[in-house]
DNA sequence: ACCGGTGCTCTCTAT
DNA sequence: GAGCACCGGT
C-alpha cells in the first residue's frame, strides 16, 4: 500500500529519480518534464521510507517556488498520514526554503557562536538601494570622485567578488586587485564592508559569502548542520554561483573529488536543474557547477528527463532547434507526445505601438476561442522598459493585467520611508535607514546639522544615533537650539517605539496585533501619513493607501507567523535560537526582524498569482519555472534579445539564446514572437534588425503572422495575407511642407535644418542638427516641429 | 532649512 | 525618458 500513490503516473525515468534516495543524484530536467513533481514525490517518498522530515532540506531560489513545493509535499503526505490530520501532517520539521533565507537563518543562529566578525544575530539585510547609498558614502569617505567610480559599476564588481567568495582582503590579493584600478576598488570594497559592519548590516551577497565561510571555517557549525540535515535537495542548480555551490557542498559533506574531507555518512545530495535554462551568469551563476557535477561527486547517478509534458510539438520543435545552436551544454533530446498544435507565430511590426496592438489583438482572439482565459496568457520581454507600451495598450483595451514585480511595492518612496523607521527601531546602528528618515518629513534637522553631528560621531567613534542623542542632551556637538529641540524629539520618538517592543517579551501568542500596531504607530507618529495626506495629488492619495497597506501586510505576516509556516524562523527554531542568546521566546522585536527580513527577500517572481484572472506581464528572467497556455514574447530584435551589451561575447550570446529558449518553453499551446522594425529607446527612434534567434527557428514549426507589417521571402504565411501588409505600413506624413532649407525642431536633437526629403510609404527627412550632424528621420515617428 | 527647477548622464536581467 | 546632482530663490 505504501508508496503506491507516490509512484502513480510517473514515467520510468521520473520514478527512478524518486526512488534514488542514497548517494549523489543529478536530475537533468528539461522544460516541462515534471521536475517539481519529481522533487515533491521524492521528498514524500523519503518520508514514507521513514526518514524524519526534519532531516530533509530543500533549497530553491524564490519564495514562491519554496512555498509551492512545501504545499505539494504537505498535500502528498497529508493523505498518506492515515487519517491523522494533525497540524503539519507528516512533514513536521521539513525545511523548504530559499538560499538567502537559509543563510540568514544560519547566520542569525550561529554568527554569535561562530564568531563571524562584525555581525550578531540581529543584523539587517541591505537591499540594492541601501547598498548604493552606503557605497556612495564609502567612495566619498575615500575622497574619490563618484564620476570616476560610479557606484553602480563598483557595486557590481564587489558583488562579483563576493559571489566568487573573495572578501575585501582576498580581492586585494587577487590578480584583479593588482593594478591601480584594482587597488582602488579593493579600498572601496574594504571601506564599504566597514560601513556594513558598523551598521550591523549584511547585503544580499554577504548572506551567501559569510555563510559559506562560516560553514567552511567552523567545524562545529558545519557538523551541527550535517547532523540536522541528512538529505539535501537543490533546485535550479544551474543557477548556483560559487558561494551557493560551496554552501551546498559543505552542507552535503561526504566524499567529494575536490576540496572536502570525507564524512561518516554518505552524500545524499540531489541537485535538479537544466543547463539550457541557466540565465544568471551575470550574477555569478556558474553553469560549470551542473556540467561538472559528476566529476565532483564520483559515483553520482545522472538521470535525464527529456520528455516534455507541457507544450505542443511545434513549440518543442522550435525550442529544440534553437537551443542546439549552443555549444556549452549537456545534450538531451527534447520530445513530446503532445498534439502537434499550432505553429509558432512570428509577427514583424512597424513599431512598438503596432507591436502592442498586435499582441493585444492576438490575446483577444485567444480569449474568443473560448479555450483560454486571461490568466492563462502572458507577455514576456527582455527588459522592464518594454512593458510600458504593452501596459498602455492593455489599459486602452480594458484587458486585466498584472506585472510580476513583487519588489515594486517595497521600492515605493513612502513604503521605503516607513520601513526605514522600522529598521531604525529594530537596529539603531542602521545608518542608511537612519539617514533616510531622520528628516522625512522635514522636521528641521538639515544637512548642515547632520554634517556637524556626523563629524562628531566620527571623531568620537560613536554611531550616528548615539551622536544625535548626545547632541540633544547638550553633551555632543553644539547645534542651534532649534535643531537641538528637533533632534531631541526625534530621538525620543524612536526610543518610545523601541520601548513598545521590548526584547524577549510579548511572544507570538502574547499581545495580538502588536507588530501591526507598531507599524501603524510609526506611520502615524512619524508624520509620514500626515505629510502625504497634506498633499493634493493622486500620487499622494495613493501613498496614503500604500501606507495603510503596509499595516495590513504586517498584520497578515503576524497572523500567518505560526509554527513551521515561516521558512525563515519557525517557532521551534526561534526558541532554539533564542536559547543560544539567552532569550525565552521570539519577542515582538524578533517578529519585527523576521518581518523586515521577509520584506527584503521577496522576489519579483513571488508576485505571480494566476488566481487573479489577469494577463501576466514579466521579464524573461522572471518567467522561468512558469507555464502559460498562450505566450507572447516581444522585442525579438538585435540589441534587445540578444541584448546589445552581449553582442560580441559568444558565452553571453549563448545565455541570451537560453533566455529565448526559456521564454519559448513556457508556452503550452500558443506562442507569438514579435519584432519591431522601429523602436524608440530613450526617446530616440531607431531602425532595428530582427533577432537572429528568429532566423534560427526552423521554418517547419513557424509561420509569419498575417498581421505582420512586413513580409520576407521564405516564410510560410497563412492565406489571405497578401497585400494586407501594405495597409499596415506607416501612414506617410507626406512631405508636409517640408523641403530642403526649412528649419525644424526635434524633441531630442533640438533645432536643425532640412537637407533632404524622401516621400513615399515611409517619408523621411535628412536633417542637419547643430551638435550631432545629419540624421535621417522617419516623419511618421520623428515629431518634427516646423519653425519657418 | 527647504523646495523647485534645470541640465546632465546612462541606460538589462535580480536575490 | 527617468533619476540624480547642483543651484538659486524663498
Amino acid at each position: 500500500m505504501q508508496g503506491e500513490g507516490i509512484f502513480s503516473g510517473l514515467t520510468e525515468p521520473q520514478a527512478e529519480a524518486v526512488r534514488h534516495t542514497e548517494g549523489a543524484l543529478l536530475v537533468l530536467a528539461g522544460p516541462g518534464s515534471g521536475k517539481t513533481r519529481v522533487i515533491t514525490r521524492r521528498i514524500a517518498y523519503l518520508v514514507e521510507c521513514g526518514i524524519p522530515p526534519w532531516q530533509i532540506l530543500a533549497v530553491t531560489f524564490t519564495n514562491k517556488a519554496a512555498a509551492e513545493m512545501r504545499e505539494r509535499v504537505v498535500k502528498l503526505l497529508g493523505s498518506a498520514d492515515g487519517g491523522t490530520p494533525q497540524k503539519g501532517g507528516g512533514t513536521r520539521g521539513l525545511l523548504v526554503t530559499t538560499f538567502h533565507a537559509l543563510c540568514a537563518r544560519l547566520l542569525r543562529k550561529y554568527a554569535g557562536i561562530a564568531g563571524v566578525p562584525g555581525i550578531d544575530g540581529n543584523f539587517v539585510i541591505y537591499d540594492t538601494d541601501d547598498q548604493m547609498t552606503l557605497l556612495k558614502r564609502a567612495i566619498e569617505t575615500l575622497e574619490l570622485s563618484t564620476t570616476n567610480w560610479p557606484a553602480r559599476s563598483v557595486l557590481s564588481k564587489i558583488s562579483d567578488a563576493k559571489n566568487k567568495l573573495l572578501d575585501a582582503q582576498a580581492f586585494a590579493a587577487s590578480p584583479a586587485g593588482g593594478d591601480f584600478y584594482g587597488r582602488t576598488l579593493a579600498k572601496i570594497y574594504a571601506e564599504y564592508q566597514k560601513g556594513l559592519r558598523a551598521a550591523d548590516a549584511v547585503d544580499f551577497d554577504d548572506l551567501l559569502l559569510l555563510t559559506a565561510k562560516m560553514l567552511e571555517q567552523h567545524t562545529e557549525v558545519r557538523e551541527a548542520c550535517r547532523d540536522r540535515w541528512h538529505y539535501l535537495l537543490v533546485d535550479e542548480y544551474q543557477d548556483t554561483n560559487k558561494a551557493q555551490f560551496e554552501i551546498a557542498a559543505l552542507l552535503a559533506g561526504g566524499e567529494r573529488a575536490a576540496g572536502g574531507e570525507a564524512n561518516a555518512r554518505p552524500t545524499n545530495i540531489c541537485v535538479v536543474g537544466d543547463p539550457d535554462q541557466s540565465i544568471y551568469a551575470w550574477r555569478g551563476a556558474d553553469i560549470g557547477n551542473i556540467l561538472d557535477f559528476e566529476d565532483l561527486y564520483p559515483g553520482s547517478r545522472v538521470i535525464a528527463l527529456g520528455e516534455n509534458f507541457r507544450s505542443t510539438q511545434h513549440i518543442i520543435g522550435a525550442a529544440d532547434r534553437l537551443i542546439r545552436k549552443n555549444t556549452r551544454r549537456k545534450h538531451k533530446d527534447l520530445f513530446t507526445s503532445n498534439p502537434v498544435g499550432d505553429k509558432v507565430e512570428v509577427a514583424i511590426c512597424r513599431d512598438e505601438h503596432h507591436e502592442a496592438a498586435l499582441v493585444v489583438d492576438w490575446m483577444k482572439a485567444r480569449k474568443q476561442d473560448g479555450t483560454l482565459n486571461w490568466k492563462d496568457m502572458a507577455v514576456f520581454y527582455r527588459t522592464n522598459a518594454l512593458s510600458r507600451v504593452i501596459e498602455d495598450a492593455m489599459r486602452a483595451e480594458a484587458i486585466p493585467y498584472v506585472i510580476a514585480r513583487g519588489t515594486a511595492y517595497y521600492q515605493r518612496e513612502e513604503v521605503k520611508h516607513a520601513l526605514g523607521y522600522l529598521r531604525v527601531v529594530a537596529n539603531p546602528l542602521d545608518e542608511v535607514s537612519l539617514g533616510r528618515v531622520v528628516n522625512v518629513p522635514a522636521r528641521g534637522i538639515g544637512d548642515t546639522t547632520l554634517g556637524k553631528i556626523e563629524l562628531w560621531a566620527g571623531e568620537n567613534g560613536s554611531g550616528m544615533f548615539e551622536a544625535l542623542r548626545q547632541s540633544a542632551a547638550g553633551r555632543g556637538v553644539a547645534v542651534g537650539p532649534k535643531a537641538a529641540g528637533a533632534i531631541g524629539k526625534f530621538v525620543a520618538m524612536i526610543d518610545v517605539w523601541r520601548g513598545l517592543v521590548p526584547e524577549g517579551e510579548l511572544g507570538v501568542g502574547g499581545v495580538k496585533g502588536s507588530l501591526a500596531e507598531l507599524v501603524e504607530k510609526v506611520v502615524r507618529d512619524s508624520g509620514l501619513e500626515a505629510m502625504y495626506k497634506a498633499g493634493r495629488t493622486d500620487t499622494d492619495e495613493e501613498r496614503v493607501q500604500n501606507l495603510a497597506e503596509l499595516v495590513s501586510s504586517a498584520r497578515e505576516f503576524e497572523e500567518m507567523y505560526e509554527p513551521g509556516s515561516d521558512p525563515v524562523l519557525s517557532k521551534e527554531e526561534g526558541i532554539e535560537a533564542s536559547r543560544h542568546r539567552g532569550i525565552e521566546a521570539v519577542g515582538t522585536m524578533g517578529l519585527l526582524r523576521a518581518y523586515l527580513e521577509r520584506v527584503t527577500l521577496v522576489s519579483d517572481a513571488d508576485a505571480v498569482d494566476p488566481a487573479q484572472g489577469a494577463v501576466t506581464l514579466m521579464t524573461l528572467h522572471a518567467a522561468k519555472g512558469l507555464e502559460f497556455g498562450a505566450v507572447a514574447m516581444i522585442g525579438l530584435e538585435e540589441g534587445v534579445l540578444p541584448h546589445s551589451r552581449v553582442a560580441s561575447n559568444p558565452a553571453e550570446l549563448e545565455e541570451e539564446r537560453r533566455l529565448c529558449f526559456v521564454g519559448i518553453t513556457r508556452a503550452m499551446r500558443r506562442l507569438l514572437l514579435t519584432s519591431s522594425r522601429y523602436r524608440t529607446v530613450r526617446g530616440i527612434t531607431e531602425r532595428t534588425m530582427t533577432s537572429r534567434f528568429i532566423d534560427e527557428l526552423p521554418r517547419e514549426h513557424v509561420q509569419l503572422s498575417d498581421q505582420s507589417a512586413w513580409q520576407e521571402a521564405g516564410w510560410d504565411v497563412p492565406g489571405r495575407a497578401e497585400g494586407r501588409s501594405t495597409d499596415l505600413r506607416p501612414v506617410s506624413a507626406e512631405v508636409k511642407g517640408l523641403r530642403v532649407g526649412i528649419r525644424v525642431r526635434h524633441p531630442q536633437f533640438g533645432i536643425g535644418e532640412v537637407v533632404g526629403v524622401t516621400g513615399g510609404g515611409d517619408a523621411r527627412a535628412q536633417v542637419r542638427f547643430r551638435d550631432i550632424g545629419i540624421k535621417t528621420l522617419v516623419l511618421a515617428y520623428a515629431r518634427l516641429e516646423k519653425l519657418d
